[in-house]
DNA sequence: AAACTTAAAGTAAAAAATACTATAAGTAAT
DNA sequence: ATTACTTATAGTATTTTTTACTTTAAGTTT
């Protein structure tokens, strides 16, 4: 294509006519694609690993549980859309959201080609209180055991973001961001065994934990409990961060019996 | 939105009328995008790590390199537009693709609103011979470290690519793909020397290596070298599948001197 | 005060990683 | 042919880390 074939198709596009392009297809034809995000946003409670969705309030799946997501105006960045639509829909905004993977299967938009990008959070689901808002009618925490039907392939984008988390687990000190600031060891040992779906020793998980350098030994013990308290710890922001960098194995035996 | 209203919107949309949305804003405004994919391919030759670009001979950025992608028609998915683009432009098929980031700046393409997944593939350089073609006018391996200027954003889509390479190296057995099917020992640590921009010492190195219970050793030696030839080895598929699985990290201290 | 629960420190044995040495097997120069 | 040189590869002692397990501590409940 030269450069006076090119203006001109460009022009033509952005006024709604017809160019043909080299194998005769008109160059506007490209151009009819929607984009979507959609908010994969885990939590962990009651020693669970939850994820938030939203009850639609509108067509198409209208009633369906759904993840927070909706069409990328044509104005706005990707990362910024993202924001936007969770906030909108569910009030929840200052979350850090990475891109995980783009669904674009033909066929997965009943109202024409929409290619989604997934985005993947991890959030202290007692610090966020997620509400109802736009289009959608209800939210709500579900257990990744016990998920509802979900509206168009928002099932595949789901396991997608729960095989990545279970992956991550293993480079990424990913407790931090689900476990509420302050926490036990028996608590992160808990997370980390629901997360791998293993058992592990625990004078050697904490030992193993301790030598990381990453959690911050507080003055504070646990309240209300009917045994010997056990000692409160928060995670050490600054050596988390060279952890993420550096990389990070978490590599532990499994316990015996 | 009910039903009947999201019936009309989607039709108005098909038959390229407008409809508005809860936001005044037109139904079809959202179908406005283009979408694209770009395949970064990496390869090894002479010890250096090379990427596969092409230069264009097609507006916009006619001559200027860049990296192998087009427009993905609006009836194809975009895993496979990128197998079919990749072979139209460069010939190069078979080759195993993965989605790592999509590119979705507005004002990252100048002909309208494109986003642009982009692929990540490693391949033995040796194996694979590009040729030009379409609207490719030349295609050459350049050294990761020694990059032309670039259209679009691809110097920033090479970038992350780089990264994710650099990253992976320490969780998956990521030579296999990319050296050639009989290799020695040291050419594997030259790799992983190139990749992580460290030096190990070598006869740990060999014994880190070899515990994986990766490699099969062949009953073969290297030819037509100055010195006593190494043993040739090649990557044993079924165990190498294994590690990709279970996962896999590559920790081995730096050389001290 | 005895029984019970969980926390947390400690320790011996095993395994793995590291630093280093020695030897082997070839080519090239004298 | 002998010597020097290069790289391959085996081996080994030391150190560090991991594992399996035991003991003690600190609280609550009966």
């Amino acid at each position: 294509m030269d450069l006076i074939s090119y203006l001109a198709a460009v022009i033509m596009n952005k006024t709604n006519k017809y160019f043909l392009s080299e194998n005769n297809v008109p160059f506007q034809d490209f151009f009819n694609f929607g984009m979507s995000v959609d908010c994969v946003v885990f939590g962990y409670v009651a020693e669970e690993i939850k994820v938030l969705l939203v009850q639609r309030d509108a067509e198409p799946f209208i009633h369906s549980w759904a993840l927070p997501g909706d069409l990328v105006p044509m104005d706005e960045d990707l990362g910024d859309s993202a924001a936007n639509v969770l906030k909108k829909l569910t009030g929840l905004q200052n979350i850090f959201m990475e891109q995980f993977h783009t669904f674009g299967a033909v066929e997965r938009h009943p109202a024409g080609r929409v290619a989604t990008v997934a985005y993947y959070s991890q959030v202290k689901s007692d610090n966020y209180h997620p509400v109802a808002s736009s289009w959608v009618k209800e939210t709500q925490w579900f257990s990744i055991k016990d998920l509802p039907e979900l509206a168009f392939d928002h099932k595949k984008i789901v396991d997608k973001a729960i095989a990545t988390l279970k992956r991550r687990v293993k480079y990424r000190p990913v407790g931090f961001e689900l476990l509420p600031s302050k926490f036990t060891l028996l608590e992160l040992q808990a997370l980390y065994e629901a997360l791998l779906d293993l058992k592990f020793d625990k004078p050697n998980f904490r030992k193993k934990i301790l030598s990381m350098d990453l959690l911050l030994q507080l003055d504070e013990v646990q309240e209300n409990v009917s045994h010997r308290p056990a000692k409160l710890f928060q995670f050490d922001e600054t050596r988390y961060r060279e952890l993420r960098k550096e990389g990070f194995a978490f590599d532990i035996k499994v316990k015996a019996n």
